[in-house]
DNA sequence: TTTTTTTCTTAAAATATGCTTAAAAATTTA
DNA sequence: TAAATTTTTAAGCATATTTTAAGAAAAAAA
């Protein structure tokens, strides 16, 4: 990750370029205003951290020239600029957060960590050896060839993958994909089981859902 | 845009309730941490305003919790809780923002429009291959041709693209375009969906808008 | 081995789902 | 208030899914 420190007292600079750099970020750092919006606008950076107080340029200018252009890459303000009034003018001019000095480096490595986090919504997808569950997409893939499966299908597919290395017994599989809560005798099991077979073609040494007799079914990679 | 504060001091809730509500937030209020979590988990709010110490279940185990469903939507924390090692605990549990009390309600409201401004996609207008949706305006286009839509059809269409790429299930659907949050049996979905594509012409190459069967609905470019 | 139990497999029956249309109900506009 | 538009309900139809059921196969018990 490429941070971007416009900061014009050396020593805080280099306290900050220092303390990234152990955390493995790329530091650069501009020491006046004008310099540091050309190297922001270059958009080679991943955030911006922005003193308000600049020669040349304000932190402010800085930030409202480089959200014309960045809608998305997050800016922070460092600064000794500590009133209400101030904050609050800094995170109108696009930042996303206004830190006030002095401040703790930790707080702000972690306020920057905020800020990178990646904000992807999607679940995490279940696999069973070659077999993937997209639960975004409600596709089943194995060996990256679809496989289109029905709604009871997949639910009991899910259910077996999210127990995988464990037995499911018949009552639980009935209950969490049937909606059953009583005893119940039915084939259906059996039935579903066959066609997740057949369609994951899971014979001999692929045979990822197994029977445990009298018991129920397990799915584990070999 | 809908705010949930989880707080047990009632002074405070009711001075942030109040002041939001002037600012045209819809605001619910929780006074104790079992209750937030639970009304947090509803999936109904835009953002979340957590206290630390709370009766039941500490905000900490609420946006530890809250986090493991929904990825996006930003929580806050609004704390007397002021140490550093404790504002970075609190953002280590998936908080976006960590706010110390004693607090400005300005700075806290300047904050909370930061953690709700609109990303680029929106800023952009939404697209689904040659389709437009200019949010502004309530304008549709197909490859720059208008096509004039009535209010449901363009809140369907809105809700799709927006989880463009990520099934829709019929009863999320029906809570977002329809607001109605109980169970349901009607077919204005199949209605709408069929009017989307018809007037959008969405049909054998272009079938941007695609049914899984016994779920909803999926909106992506092909 | 024979019997019993459990699971597998298949096909048909029952059910559910989604598409399409038309008309009724509600809402907005003139 | 009447007309136009939008929204919702409802029903028929085709099709996909789910369930039942029954015989075959396999495993366990006697």
């Amino acid at each position: 990750m490429r941070v971007l420190i416009v900061e014009d007292e050396i020593g805080i600079a280099n306290f900050l370029k220092q303390g990234l750099e152990e955390e493995s970020f790329v530091v650069d750092v501009a020491y006046e205003g004008g310099e540091g919006l050309i190297m922001a606008l270059s958009g080679e950076y991943d955030i911006l951290i922005l003193d308000w107080m600049l020669p040349e340029k304000s932190g402010i200018e800085i930030c409202t020239e480089f959200r014309k252009k960045f809608k998305k890459t997050p800016v922070i303000f460092l600064t000794a600029k500590d009133t209400m009034k101030e904050t609050i003018l800094g995170l109108q001019s696009g930042a996303n957060d206004y830190i006030k000095k002095p401040f703790h480096f930790d707080e702000l490595l972690e306020r920057i960590k905020v800020q990178l986090r990646p904000n992807t919504e999607e679940l995490e997808g279940l696999t069973l050896g070659s077999i993937k569950l997209n639960l975004n997409t409600y596709q089943v893939t194995k060996n990256n060839v679809e496989i289109p499966l029905t709604q009871k299908e997949f639910s009991l597919l899910e259910m077996l993958i999210r127990n995988k290395g464990k037995v499911c017994k018949r009552s639980r599989i009935i209950e969490s994909v049937w909606d059953i809560h009583f005893d119940y005798n039915t084939g259906v099991i059996d039935v579903y089981i066959n066609a997740l077979r057949k369609k994951l073609k899971l014979s001999g040494d692929e045979n990822y859902i197994q029977t445990i007799r009298g018991v129920g079914y397990i799915a584990k990679e070999l």
